[in-house]
DNA sequence: CTACGATACGAATAATTATTCGCGTTTGGT
DNA sequence: ACCAAACGCGAATAATTATTCGTATCGTAG
């Protein structure tokens, strides 16, 4: 447990070019998944990483340049999934606002249980994700789609008005939402859970405007 | 770092029994937090809590059976402190359910960013604190404060649909208080989301009954 | 005052960790 | 077939950790 440096860096200190070494890199990121869901943050550790995977801490190294770096990988893998998800929804301009707001939450929800230990996991295991620039810039473009999202649900709104709305929306959906996941909710309460804050959140954007 | 037993101990080991004890575990606890505010949760470690309280580890683990157990005292003082004070205003029959709900959210955000340091830390450094009994309890009990309150809020509900609603105005409370903690909001910004998810919860309430 | 339990101490122990490095093996182009 | 580079290995290293235990000091009851 070395101590960290100031900036622990995240990129691989060296790309894979031949097939089996790609592989390699393939085995290690699917076996610290299942390394995060069996033993928990707590005992995520490179040894057990390379262990899962079947080959060595040293090629494990060879590829990542610390432990953290194989959390960042996947947290920001798993970030892009869902946020592509979201934005797909939010735009689709056959469904009236107040519908793509709830089928979005909806399925936002849901993808937050499906993956509720793996997140959970990095949660703890990485606590200053947030603060990195990349993570920023990904919360950046996600308001950036709430807010044209909010310009078709509350059109009648000043934009300061908008931005507001968005920034609610969104630490709404993503608290509610990380909350929920916790507790193994069944489906039928996640929809229900769902519904409710969609329903507020409507009401909440249509008195935006009034 | 020896394997935790199944069960980790938190009832303390033995009584401070002279004054001197009492002072040396009260010194602990003090010093407990200003290792977690000053380390974060990772470095939050025996050794160095004895240090800053100046006390010796071995004084520490003659009334702590173990780290855990001074998290764990920790996060229930915690709690109850808050608890009491959400309780008070929502019990508060001079004001209208509307005007209650929206100053024991405000007092709740405040007191969670006040906190933000020490409550996070606390969660990064037990992340099964909410499966233990006692904390089940505390929720429990809130809940049923709520659901009192509920009875006033939304009359004409149905005692389900009261539930629901407690449900809700919990999860949804906590949630978003905890993650705005995060951000260190400034007092207004944390007024206006405060008051923004009173007025949701207000409009959903009512709607029960509806 | 005195003796005994309570208290305090902190070096020692045992476990676990992230990360490195030297050496053997495989690959792919020639 | 040959060889340089890419790759894979895992014991060794250095750091850090929680917790124990033998010993020394203190407080107080009698």
């Amino acid at each position: 447990m070395r101590r960290r440096s100031r900036k622990p860096a995240t990129a691989p200190r060296k790309l894979p070019v031949q097939a089996r070494s790609a592989r390699l890199v393939a085995d290690i990121l699917e076996a610290a998944v299942r390394v995060l869901e069996r033993e928990g943050a707590q005992r995520f550790t490179t040894i057990r990483v390379a262990e899962t995977a079947g080959v060595s801490v040293g090629s494990l190294y060879q590829y990542f340049p610390n432990k953290q770096s194989i959390l960042y990988r996947l947290q920001v893998e798993e970030w892009d999934k869902t946020g592509a998800t979201i934005d797909a929804i939010l735009a689709d301009a056959a469904l009236p606002p107040a519908e793509r707001l709830r089928t979005m939450i909806r399925a936002f929800f849901h993808s937050e249980c499906e993956e509720a230990p793996l997140r959970n996991a990095l949660d703890a295991a990485t606590p200053d994700y947030h603060a990195a620039p990349e993570s920023r810039a990904k919360r950046e473009r996600s308001r950036a789609i709430l807010a044209k999202f909010l310009a078709a649900a509350a059109p009648s709104a000043s934009s300061s008005q908008r931005a507001h709305g968005a920034e609610l929306v969104f630490i709404t959906m993503t608290s509610v939402g990380k909350q929920l996941s916790e507790r193994r909710p069944s489906h039928a309460e996640v929809n229900r859970t769902a519904d409710a804050i969609a329903g507020m959140l409507t009401w909440y954007l249509a008195q935006l405007g009034a």
